[in-house]
Order: structure tokens, then C-alpha cells, then sequence
DNA sequence: TCTGGGGTCCTGCGGCGT
DNA sequence: TCTGACGCCGCAGGACCC
């Protein structure tokens, strides 16, 4: 029989503005917001005094700027939040090693074998406050789907508690789009067959639903409507790619800054890959050009590699292909991936000392004729 | 109005070997 | 030698998440 499942979402508030604040103590109370530079830069979190102007994250900068003049603008430092959210861990894995990270600032905890788990995790959350001066809110359920919507029910500082049919009954009303799974695409395509509230969702045949969605995504709606979820609070996640891409200021169309770019983007990659010690089979363009469409093309090598220069020429090639035989459109962004990634140590020596050559034999790119 | 950057997962399709 | 079924794999694109 299985044993009853207790999971806990946590998710810290504003987490980007809330460390700002933590070294910024004077911007306390204003409108913050944390943005990159550039034309055409986006949200990446406002403070709630900003939010009551209307701003939120994924929102473009300058129509942030435009709706709250006084907003004082900052600009993310990656390696400073990762130092806060590594503070935050420390204290949350004392409380459980059962711990899952999705991002800097939430994560899982498989709470089951606590004595007093609820208890325990408002006591995470004061210690976080006293300790850090962060806000975190907390969902609790008997599954990670009912944990994460309850843990964003009531933000800042919620702490929400809910079985499974306490979250179909307390979020009947509210729109599928709630559910983590389903975005603004599928709500839009939900819409269209009538289903506009999860308790609609609930109520739906799901056969009609993977008559629509096929057999397999069709079942996961319904299930999402209904918060049953049995995945599992992993404590690994294993990275599959890694990837570096650009939004220029203004659509390029001259090719050799477009392929300078790579090159660049290229070198920045490889030094990931190396400092984690991993290699990629596959290296990937991306190209979104001046309407906003996007495509990618792949191209697997023969053997993994690192290499910045191999990188590159990959990705330039690519590139090249992708216009020929017409003179490269203006593009909006480029980015590079290296997926099918594996460890440095698990690939044999021999057939990485020989990546290059065999690359340069192969025909279909004809990587280093220039 | 204007839409970043870093990821994951799924689906559909075509090529290829058996 | 040809043909079809089947499964696997690589690739492209889409949707979603923080």
C-alpha cells in the first residue's frame, strides 16, 4: 500500500528584488525593478510596489518605465542571487535532504517522514525571514502539482494547505491556465472547445481530450484539472543542454558581425562545458529573425567535443545554410546550443582526440574550409 | 506594446536498418 | 531483388517553465 505523501512547495517572493533589497536597504517601500539593459530588455522581477502600477515580470522594459516613471531600475547579478538562494538552501536542508531545486528561488520537499511537517515548515519559513530577510511562500499537499498551485495562491507570505479535492473544489472557478502545464496556447485551444474553468476541465471527457491532444497529453490535462500528480521529489536534476544566445539592440544583417557573434557565443559555451567538465554531441542554431519567427537547426558530430573553435564552425555553417543561396535576412537573435550532452570523463579519449579530423573528413558541412 | 535568456519535454516527420 | 512493416534515431518546431 502506498505510504501517504506529504510534499511542500516553497517559493521565495520577488526573489530577485527581496536580494536587491537585502544590500539596497534604502529602496525599501519603492517601486524596484530588476531588468537588463538594452532597448529591448524585459522584467525579470518587479518589487510589489511596482506591481501595483501594473508591471510584471516578462513585461518589456520600457513599457514598465512608461507606466511607473519613478521606478528605480536594477540591473540582475546572477552570481550574487545564486549566493543568497545557496543561504536559503543551506537552511532548507537542514530541515530535509528530500529536496528537489527547480530554480534559484523554489523547490520540492518530500516532507512525508517529518513528524510535525507543517509545523516544521513554518518554522523554515521564519528562519528564512530572521535569517536572510526573505519572504517565502509555502504550498503543502500530498502532491508536488497541489503543492506548487497552493504555494502561489496567496502571495507574498502565503502558506496554504490542501488535499486534492480541497484543490479541485477551492480552484473549480479559476481558469485551467492556473494549472503549471498548461499555457496561454492550450487555455487558448481549451477555450475554443468550451472548457474555460478547471471545474469544466474536470468535468470534460477525457477521450475527447486525447481525440484532441492524443492519448497521452490528453489524459495529463485532465489530470491536472483533477491535481492528481504521483512524479516524484527528485533530489537530482541532471542537465541536458546548455545553450548562450543574443537579442541585439537592432536586427543585423551584416555577416561577418552575425558570424563574430558565434564566435563569441561560441567561446562562452565551451567554457561552460569545460567547467563542468561535459562535452555535447549536438550543437544547435537559433535564429529569430526581424518578424520574430524563430527556427533551429541541429547538427550532431561524430564524436562529443568542447571545443570553441569546432563550436563555431558548426554553428556558422549552419548559419550559411540557412539563408543560402539568398544573402542572410536581418536577425533579431542568434543563439547556440549544445545538447546530447555527456560527461567529459565517460568519453573515450581516442575518439575525442580525433573529433576534429573526422570533422573535417565529413561532408556534409564541410567544417574548417576556410 | 513588445515580446530576455536559460532551460525541459513532447510531437511529428523522414531516413534508415532489419 | 523488391517491398512493406516496424522500431529507432535525428531533426525541427512548439509549448511551457522560471
Amino acid at each position: 500500500m502506498a505510504e501517504r505523501r506529504v510534499i511542500a512547495h516553497i517559493d521565495l517572493d520577488a526573489f530577485f528584488v527581496s536580494a536587491e533589497l537585502k544590500r539596497h536597504p534604502q529602496l525599501k517601500g519603492k517601486p524596484v525593478i530588476v531588468a537588463h539593459n538594452g532597448p529591448r530588455s524585459i522584467v525579470t522581477t518587479a518589487s510589489y510596489e511596482a506591481r501595483k502600477f501594473g508591471i510584471h515580470s516578462a513585461m518589456a522594459a520600457q513599457t514598465a518605465a512608461r507606466l511607473c516613471q519613478e521606478a528605480i531600475f536594477l540591473t540582475p547579478d546572477g552570481a550574487y542571487y545564486r549566493e543568497i538562494s545557496d543561504q536559503v538552501f543551506q537552511l532548507v536542508r537542514e530541515m530535509t535532504k528530500q529536496v528537489e531545486k527547480v530554480s534559484v528561488d523554489e523547490a520540492y520537499l518530500d516532507i512525508s517522514a517529518i513528524e510535525a511537517p507543517i509545523k516544521s515548515m513554518r518554522k523554515l519559513v521564519a528562519d528564512i525571514q530572521q535569517s536572510l530577510e526573505m519572504d517565502a511562500s509555502v504550498g503543502i499537499g500530498p502532491n508536488k502539482l497541489v503543492a506548487k498551485v497552493c504555494s502561489d495562491a496567496e502571495k507574498p507570505k502565503g502558506f496554504v494547505i490542501l488535499s486534492a479535492e480541497g484543490a479541485r473544489i477551492r480552484f473549480a472557478s479559476e481558469s485551467p491556465k492556473l494549472l503549471p502545464g498548461i499555457g496561454p496556447k492550450t487555455a487558448e485551444r481549451l477555450e475554443k472547445i468550451g472548457v474555460h474553468t478547471i471545474k469544466e476541465l474536470q468535468e470534460y471527457s477525457v477521450s475527447k481530450l486525447q481525440e484532441k491532444w492524443g492519448k497521452k497529453q490528453g489524459l495529463y490535462l485532465w489530470q491536472r484539472a483533477m491535481f492528481i500528480d504521483d512524479t516524484l521529489v527528485s533530489e537530482e536534476r541532471i542537465v541536458k543542454s546548455k545553450s548562450v544566445e543574443r537579442t541585439y539592440p537592432e536586427d543585423l544583417d551584416d555577416q561577418e558581425e552575425l558570424e563574430e557573434s558565434l564566435r563569441e557565443m561560441s567561446e562562452e559555451l565551451s567554457k561552460a562545458l569545460k567547467k563542468s567538465d561535459q562535452q555535447a554531441k549536438t550543437i544547435g542554431l537559433k535564429i529569430r529573425d526581424a518578424q520574430f519567427k524563430t527556427v533551429t537547426r541541429d547538427y550532431s558530430l561524430l564524436a562529443p567535443s568542447n571545443s570553441s573553435k569546432l563550436i563555431s564552425s558548426v554553428a556558422i555553417r549552419l548559419l550559411r545554410q540557412y539563408a543560402s543561396p539568398d544573402p542572410l535576412p536581418a536577425l533579431r537573435l542568434l543563439g547556440i546550443k549544445a545538447s546530447k550532452i555527456s560527461d567529459t570523463k565517460d568519453v573515450r579519449e581516442e575518439s575525442n582526440a580525433n573529433a576534429h579530423v573526422k570533422e573535417k573528413l565529413r561532408p556534409q558541412l564541410q567544417l574548417f574550409t576556410d
